[in-house]
DNA sequence: TTTCCTACTTATCGCCATATAAATAACGCA
DNA sequence: TGCGTTATTTATATGGCGATAAGTAGGAAA
């Protein structure tokens, strides 16, 4: 039987860019970077050569999907939510993980990320020196606070609490991984896991920071005070050069 | 210059093959299983080839660097430790995850279980799924009598009580995934770490433990039943049809 | 020392993936 | 309604990679 060809329809240079880019994201993330333009295509509808109109090699292409995936991926309001002192500690800190988790446990990041991590981008090394500046600090700096402990300005945050707020960070985006790289089943109730394992953090943690802290513990190694150089916020990768678009060839 | 040529060395078939699937390991854990046979080759000091003389196609050889490291990696005395009712609970469950983290945060691992995740091995499933039921498993059996709490007999184990228990082995994990797919620097001291999570776990855990054991709670949702089905142990992967060696060719 | 088995190499096939060049046709505009 | 621009397709080049066939030589045994 023929095959049913769709009417060939003309996008403008713009649509068909983001059409191919968003399509690009999908692709990607479900068979990784080695996927084949032909197969790419093929999903989007279009011949494979039309890529090539819209970005000068299969690299670029990549290049386009992380810009898309890690872009605008960073809600600069949790910072406004972390420091927002209306609000007890506990709360904000439960909040904000709950609204960050909703953010992060998407197919799409969860792969992207893994993916361009084993390629050996430097962006996943990017990403979470802009979350260890932004979150981490600050909700060591708040349970400092808390727990009536100096604050960040009297003793610097130590390693070892750092790997506190790293644990938690973990669980939550372990979550991710055992649904969508390993496959395994998840609870339903993601919300209600978060907030447990947030609670749960905010317990145990402080006999150990407050350890930690005591001048005589064996690796009280301060690490470089973070929080300081302020940048102009939510982009991970640079404004960054947009690919130009290849310019139509002169014929004949 | 001419390259000088190191001298034809014959190894025995058995210690050739070891010899490949050992370079195998180390090649693919690094650049991932799209790596080329022809560069395999050129580290391993031999010709492609002669990697079809022990493996009939690239697939295969995959398979043989899972069964390598994926094979002989899980310790039956952890769960003799974690039974051993000769010390306190918590010194067990501190003493097997920095055991535990040992054996598993190393670069081969920690890649090998990415990229075969991200494959869509189920591999990574069965092992997780036999951690669970040889280790969570035990390690809230434990807790539960710790703190005075009913026996999983009793009260069969809930979905949140095995989420705390992810939440701990994703902290650990996690720690090996930021050094060798993100590339970022970690504590010299990894035990001290280990050991200050695992408190803080214990610390933490049973507040969000025995709320989530309340009839009322939300969603006290029981599992099925773990650790019934006794399993000859110590191999994931089946014992495993070994790779027939392919025969020498008639010739004439 | 000679022989013979087989580990190993050289040479090469054939396919498939990226990428380019040339031809076609959809749509805006006159 | 016809024209020209350019989005899109068809056809194809080019190289790389998995895999095979045939020839070479190491070394154990006699």
């Amino acid at each position: 039987m023929a095959v049913k060809r769709a009417p060939r329809r003309r996008l403008s240079a713009d649509e068909r860019e983001r059409h191919i880019a968003r399509g690009a994201v999908a692709f990607f993330c479900e068979v990784g970077f080695g996927g084949q333009t032909r197969e790419l295509a093929k999903r989007l509808g279009i011949t494979q050569p039309l890529l090539y109109r819209y970005f000068p090699n299969k690299e670029a292409l990549i290049e386009r999907v992380y810009r898309e995936v890690y872009l605008n991926r960073w809600d600069p309001r949790w910072e406004e939510m972390l420091d927002d002192h209306s609000r007890p500690a506990r709360e904000r800190i439960v909040a904000f993980y709950r609204d960050y988790a909703k953010a992060v446990l998407s197919y799409e990041w969860i792969r992207i990320f893994m993916f361009s991590g084993l390629r050996g981008m430097n962006l996943n090394s990017r990403y979470l020196t802009l979350v260890r500046d932004r979150v981490y600090t600050r909700v060591i700096r708040e349970l400092r606070r808390e727990y009536g402990l100096p604050s960040p300005a009297e003793v610097p945050i130590g390693e070892m609490e750092f790997e506190l707020v790293w644990a938690l960070h973990a669980s939550i985006f372990y979550i991710g991984i055992r649904k969508w790289i390993y496959g395994l089943e998840i609870p339903e109730n993601v919300d209600e896991v978060v907030e447990n394992l947030a609670t749960s953090f905010l317990d145990g943690v402080p006999a150990v920071m407050a350890k930690s802290l005591k001048p005589a513990a064996k690796s009280l190694k301060p690490l470089k005070p973070a929080l300081k150089t302020r940048k102009p916020a939510t982009n991970v990768l640079k404004p960054a050069a947009k690919v130009p678009r290849r310019a139509p060839r002169p014929r004949g």
